[in-house]
DNA sequence: TAATGTTTAAAACATTTGTTTGAATATTGA
DNA sequence: TCAATATTCAAACAAATGTTTTAAACATTA
């Protein structure tokens, strides 16, 4: 409230902020605390004044970020509820793609997110409690419900990663995958193309096994 | 040929036969030439000694691993030729993933190329054209046989890329996927089943978009 | 064997980077 | 206002790491 404190909050966020874009866009190992610094303009001994290490820095941007999931959950992932599982599926494909191809300023979250599950850190736990296991949820009941009760649990986890696998191929390989498909673009019209392609090919996947466990029993 | 030529050849393959072995392992920014030079016995100077930089053993190290594909490619890529289609799809799934999760020392290639794919160097360039591309190929031509003559090119690596996503996943995002199924193992049996799963999943897509492509035309 | 060229080894060097120090400055509370 | 406290800053420190130097050891050749 008073200046002190004032000012005291002031840097302290600036750093936090700054470190959320920094670590964000170049990930932990990359990222100096030096870069942090001079962006925020303060000097180098402040991240350890306020936050004792680089580590610990890292340690509360990721709560800073991801604590309280519920009211920071990704608003993209809300899908009308009124629909067919076929187009909740198409829907949950589109905003997985989205979200994750955003390289966006802002899209803190998601890229600390998609880094931590290739490289993970101590925070990873974090990651996937708060956010990978309630969109996987999200995607389990869809398939779950177009799969019918019959199918196991194992069954249906299954295919859930077969899909987001097909997404995240885009994400982690992307050089690659451009190489092996020049026409695949990541601007709207590409992502929308691509949504389209991955929930064909899901959605016939999952029929199929519906339809071969009603047949069983 | 003489004494001189037999030792220089001994240290400076040393160097190359233990880079591999931890750049496949570390990736190029983790290891240290300390590392290298310690493992093979060798002064800290023979690497700038024979390689000049860091970075030029690492390029001597994949010229060193990749050159000469048609010699090198991996045995195990070597399906047989007179299946089915379906056959075919489930020995490449299946060779994909034991390739792609084995660890194993030797198996530098796979491991650089894995590496290359997900934090590209300079040298990502020659594992696409050497490793990547060719077995793309390879099941370009399965998926192809499948999806029929009327389907676009673009439809088919689309499928494709499907497929190798949905392997390359659970190299990737390991100890995500084992958080999300923990039933899933990385013994034979469990990349077995795992490769079943892949394999039905796919064929059923990618039957599914045949038979669609029959229809129309 | 002596001259010459090559290889090796220890040490030093330079740079990067996380961290600490200690003095200067600002803020607070009585 | 003044003493206590908190913050900021420049500088230094320490460790890691790629690279270079220099001299000794070794091999080759004439």
């Amino acid at each position: 409230m008073d200046k002190q404190e004032n000012d005291h909050q002031k840097t302290k966020e600036r750093i936090l902020r700054v470190a959320c874009e920094v670590f964000a866009e170049r990930g932990f190992r990359k990222t100096t605390i030096r870069d942090i610094c001079q962006e925020a303009q303060v000097n180098v001994a402040a991240v350890n004044y306020y936050f004792n290490s680089k580590e610990k820095l890292y340690e509360a941007v990721c709560k800073y970020i991801f604590g309280l999931s519920v009211e920071n959950a990704d608003p993209r992932f809300k899908l009308g509820e009124k629909r067919k599982p076929e187009e909740k599926l198409k829907a949950f494909i589109q905003v997985l793609l989205l979200t994750v191809l955003d390289e966006g300023r802002s899209n803190w979250r998601e890229m600390i997110m998609s880094r931590e599950m290739v490289e993970p850190t101590n925070a990873l736990n974090i990651v996937i409690e708060d956010m990978i296991k309630p969109r996987f949820q999200q995607l389990y009941l869809i398939v779950k419900a177009m799969l019918g009760e019959g199918v196991e649990d194992e069954a249906v986890r299954r295919c859930c990663l077969s899909i987001t696998g097909q997404c995240l191929y885009y994400r982690y390989c992307q050089p690659v995958v451009l190489q092996l498909n020049p026409q695949q673009t990541f601007d709207n019209a590409g992502i929308e193309k691509l949504a389209e392609h991955i929930t064909q090919f899901s959605l016939h996947a999952v029929k199929q096994l519906a339809s071969e466990n009603k047949e069983r029993g």
